[in-house]
RNA sequence: GCGGGCGGCCGGAUGACCGCGACGCCGCGGGCCGGUCCCGCGGCUUCGAGGAAAGUCCGGACUCCACGAAGCGACGGUGCCGGGUAACGCCCGGCGGGGGAAACCCCAGGGAAAGCGCCACAGAGAACAGACUACCUCCGGCCUGCCGGGGGAAAAGGUGAAACGGUGGGGCAAGAGCCCACCGCGGACCGGGCAACCGGGACGGCACGGCAAGCCCCACCGGGAGCAAUGCCGCAUAGGGAUCUCGCGCCGGGCUGAUCGGGAAACCGAUAUCGCCGGCAGGGCAGCUUCGGCCCGAGAGAUCCGGGUUGGCAGCCAGACCCCGUCCGCAAGGGCGGGGCGAGAGGAAUGGUCAUCCAGGGGGGCGACCCCCGGACAGAAUCCGGCUUACAGGCCGCCCGCGCGC
RNA sequence: GGGUGAUUAGCUCAGCGGGAGAGCGCUUCGUUCACAUCGAAGAUGACAGCGGGUCAAAUCCGUUAUCACCCA
């Protein structure tokens, strides 16, 4: 019930992209198995919902205004319904929140977790995500 | 109404906003000489998981490899009969056996007189025919109940999962299918059925245990691998190695060339021969053109090894497809006619949030009703036909039994 | 996509048609002032589940579950 503030912000963003010079932070997929192994190497968050890893990438590896994201459920999670569904909802709550919280040249990891990823409210998620890139984002730069 | 059995079907519904994948259309930009061509972006319409998509237990389609469209052997599988099917280990109908009061359900169900093997413990004996104990009778001995010997007979045997058919009667010294009745067994033959099989049965007098999901025999089936198959394009590395085939059209190099005889051939012998050396013979030496033949390199092709790439396209979704009607068939299914299009991704799309309703559970209230919780099993990956396994709840039809009412 | 193997006591394993076993571990007793060692005695399983064939199944057959491994 106190998230209200994180809906306006993304209503709020939306026409300052659209109206925006550079236009909006483009997301790209993660796929390769060699970087989601130097994704692990980096730093990392843990929310009850999911697991965050994040990592600003090394020069010349891809476009450096666009961020990545990639996303694992292993048999950890569950049976395929068990891990389709943490993972479509891992994805749309990166889609919501990426867009205004992410950095570009970074790639981010999110890691299912058994039970709670597919159990636990939108919302919780939703703020959980904000609040791990910020703890991220803070310290360093 | 209650209880039971069988078959079929559904497996949340509607809507809103933000997103994802695909076909098509439109617009913009770029590539190209150009194009109904290709790439990117945006918009719109339409479509977007299952009855099991699962397990991978079978059968096919398709593709590649091998090959003689063959035979034999090994190995594996199937196994009552008839039918269905592209095929099957599947399905339908029937037979036999078993369960149930019934509807109905279940069964890996060929062959044990082709052969081998096994049958623990117990028991006299475990597979085929007899030995042992006990039985009857005769003789002999002695402390009259035993011992020894001869003969008869094959009924009896604390067992065991299974034991020289069972019960009763006659008969006998005691007995015995020795004889009789019933039951069981084998059974020429007869009748019905396409068949499995069913019914009857002269006669035999009883001879033929079980296990083949032990080896095996018989009949039938099976070449191997799998869409990460396979084909094409691009990038990149090496511009490699081995083997085989074709083949003298171009180029380079080498060998060879007349006649006769012998020989499988290599080759041997004889005769003839342009120029030079030589007096002659024998012998030796040198050279050119054209044409023909052979070999090697080179060339072309195939396979393998080594090395490189991890990008794209095709395969890839209209099919033994689905629905309706009709005809044949008991049925599985098949014929004909009409209509329909139902996902095609490629580290992989179906998601997120919300509202109302429908099922379900819990609580409150006499009640209308209110509040809370909350959607079974489970996610396409080349495609079909089956089987098996998992599954909240619900709907429809038929049948059996019991009770009540008319 | 295709294939192979395993599952037996708390742990590691043997057993391949008729008795369920070994080592370690555990419990009790003895030895010692006490502990370890050592000696003696004892407990422990529905042989992964279900179904089947056999007189009889851990063993044979089918199926299910879990785990491990191999090939492309």
């Amino acid at each position: 019930m106190s998230l209200p503030p994180e809906d306006d912000a993304t209503a709020g963003r939306q026409p300052t992209e659209a109206g925006g010079a550079g236009g909006r932070l483009r997301i790209d997929r993660l796929r390769r198995r060699a970087d989601f192994l130097r994704a692990a190497q980096a730093a990392r968050r843990t929310t009850p919902g999911f697991l965050l890893q994040a990592r600003s990438r090394a020069a010349g590896e891809h476009d450096p205004s666009a961020a990545r994201v990639g996303f694992t459920c292993s048999r950890k999670v569950g049976n395929a319904v068990a891990r389709n569904r943490a993972r479509r909802r891992l994805r749309a709550v990166a889609r919501a929140v990426l867009p205004v919280a992410g950095r570009p040249g970074w790639d981010y990891v999110l890691i299912g977790r058994p039970g709670t990823t597919a159990g636990m409210a939108y919302e919780t998620l939703l703020g959980d995500l904000i609040a791990a890139l910020e703890r991220i984002h803070g310290p360093r730069r």
